[in-house]
RNA sequence: GGCGACGUACCCAAGUGGCUAAGGGGGAGGUCUGCAAAACCUUUAUUCAGCGGUUCAAAUCCGCUCGUCGCCUCCA
């Protein structure tokens, strides 16, 4: 596997601390609101990286953290008129309910922030007694300047940023780029104690004594949005390297952004989108598709129309699934190959290692899922030469098969096309119910059984504008909804 | 100002030195069908923002130009 390292700046072998273990971190959410899609894209695409990883044979450990404390739950706590801890368990909620419709996976270990305020406290501590930290007016800020690596994952260098103005003055601070570690609360905000009085930790810091915590000193895969890279991965390298004196992580990896009209989405432009918002409008399964089509680290362009490409891109696959499923149906009689079955058992040999090769290369989701669309498209001309018997059944079991195999790393294209159209009703808003169109289908059989063409064309408009499209196969009418 | 990324067909999007430039969507024509739908076939990039260079060979490497965006402040 090759993982493109920000540390590095290019794609290296991946090769993981512990042989055969592989030990991985991500930001998760400050919980004070709700989640927009590109929270979804982070999520989705870790959890891919996780997927492939287990898939690929490693043992895993994947964790995934809430920033539960932090001014911006305090300061919605003060707008809701709830208490802070209200804040961040209500957003958790959301969390899961909008990742569950995701199919983002749990992390094995999801710990938040308040959990870990003795472990910070002594990474603090520890850092004052090596010279790193010092304290302040009952803050501690960790000395940049004390650091000879600070700069390497963000590549830029003190100086420079120093020059480069908007920092803000703070009397408190050495030097403007110091960071805290840990901030005195005022009466009335939320406290612990600690050495240097109550306070609450920094934003940094959580993350540094987490993943010490869970994955140990040095460990492989620490991941998050690019948005990240500066400060809060620079500052949480600085932090735990400064405090074990070894190396942080090996690999560091980071997606790139969702863009509305090429902006970035973000909550001070207003040009987000909640997952919520959107999972009223589309199924999740197109969501997903749509965020995995491009490779993690491209920016994607959101738009209706893009989520309506990813769901015809999912109709054709389903359909596909339908077809098999006829084919696999029908009582064999005759044996008979199909003129491209050469080429399909071609296909089927080299379909999981060109998956592989895909994805080994920096998870590439885009490739492997125009692999998976010359698979169905080479299926489907096999099927097209009516092919039967035996050895045709166990072809198209197997592409069947594989394509699971595929589709359950990528965490999509793993219900059936009952499932998918019944979620496209749902999202669509058809206002007819499965009887109801079964009832229409009936009415039309017996128009056609009496050749009354201008009756059953008129079934099949009616339903149409409802959004059901009518499939006249050999033996019946199947149905289905109009992407 | 500093640092970085990107620019591939009508749209989205892989491909980063050498097989016919993946795949999806859309358009046009066709096969099939009572009519459709689906599927399949043909077609839609002799060319990869522009210019110049390196090389036997470049969309892919180097330089310049133009354009777009991001980070440098909380941010997935």
């Amino acid at each position: 596997m090759r993982i493109y390292n920000t540390l590095a700046g290019e794609k290296e072998e991946f090769i993981p601390v512990t042989p055969g273990q592989v030990r991985m971190y991500s930001c998760g959410i400050t919980a004070y609101d709700h989640c927009h899609i590109g929270h979804a894209r982070s999520a989705i695409v870790f959890d891919v990286m996780r997927r492939y990883i287990k898939y690929r044979g490693y043992d895993i450990t994947y964790i995934r953290n809430f920033t539960d404390i932090d001014d911006k739950i305090i300061n919605r706590a003060k707008q809701e008129g709830i208490a802070w801890d209200a804040v961040a368990q209500k957003y958790i909620d959301e969390y899961y309910r909008d990742m569950d419709m995701l199919g983002v996976g749990r992390a094995d270990v999801e710990p938040r922030a308040t959990e870990y305020i003795a472990e910070m406290i002594e990474i603090v501590s520890g850092l004052i007694s090596k010279g790193y930290a010092y304290e302040s007016e009952g803050s501690v800020y960790f000395e940049v300047a004390k650091f000879g690596g600070y700069g390497k994952l963000s590549k830029r260098d003190l100086e420079d940023m120093l020059a480069g103005a908007r920092i803000e003055v703070n009397e408190r601070k050495k030097n403007p780029m110091d960071f805290a570690l840990w901030k005195s609360s005022k009466e009335g905000e939320p406290a612990w104690e600690s050495p240097w009085g109550p306070g609450r930790p920094g934003w940094h810091i959580e993350c540094s004594a987490m993943s010490l915590k869970h994955l140990g000193v040095t460990f492989d895969i620490h991941g998050g949005g690019a948005d990240l890279i500066f400060p809060h991965h620079e500052n949480e390298i600085a932090q735990s390297e400064a405090f074990t004196g070894k190396p942080f992580v090996k690999y560091w990896v980071h997606n790139g952004f969702i863009t509305v009209d090429k902006e970035k989405m973000s909550k001070s432009l207003g040009n987000f989108f909640t997952i919520k918002d959107i999972l009223n409008k589309f199924d999740s399964e197109p969501v997903r598709y749509f965020l995995l089509s491009t490779h993690y680290r491209s920016p994607i362009e959101f738009s209706d129309e893009q989520l309506k490409e990813a769901e015809a891109s999912i109709d054709r696959y389903y359909t596909t699934v339908l077809r098999t499923r006829d084919f696999l149906a029908q009582a064999v009689t005759v044996e008979k190959s199909a003129p491209d079955e050469k080429v399909l058992e071609d296909l089927l040999g080299r379909f999981i290692p060109g998956f592989m090769e895909a994805m080994d290369d920096d998870f590439n989701t885009a490739l492997a899922i125009g692999g998976i669309f010359e698979l169905i498209r080479v299926l489907n001309k096999y099927m097209d030469g009516k092919p039967a018997g035996a050895k045709a059944s166990s072809l198209i079991n197997r592409a069947q098969d594989l394509l699971k195999e595929a589709g359950g790393v990528l965490n999509i294209f793993n219900r059936t096309p009952e499932q998918w159209y019944k979620a496209l009703m749902v999202s669509k808003n058809i206002s007819l119910t499965e009887a109801d169109i079964e009832a229409k289908i009936a009415d039309r059989r017996k128009a056609r059984a009496d050749k009354d063409w201008t009756a059953a064309d008129l079934i099949r408009k009616e339903l149409e504008e409802k959004g059901i499209i009518l499939e006249d196969k050999k033996d019946g009418t199947g149905w289905k909804v109009k992407v």
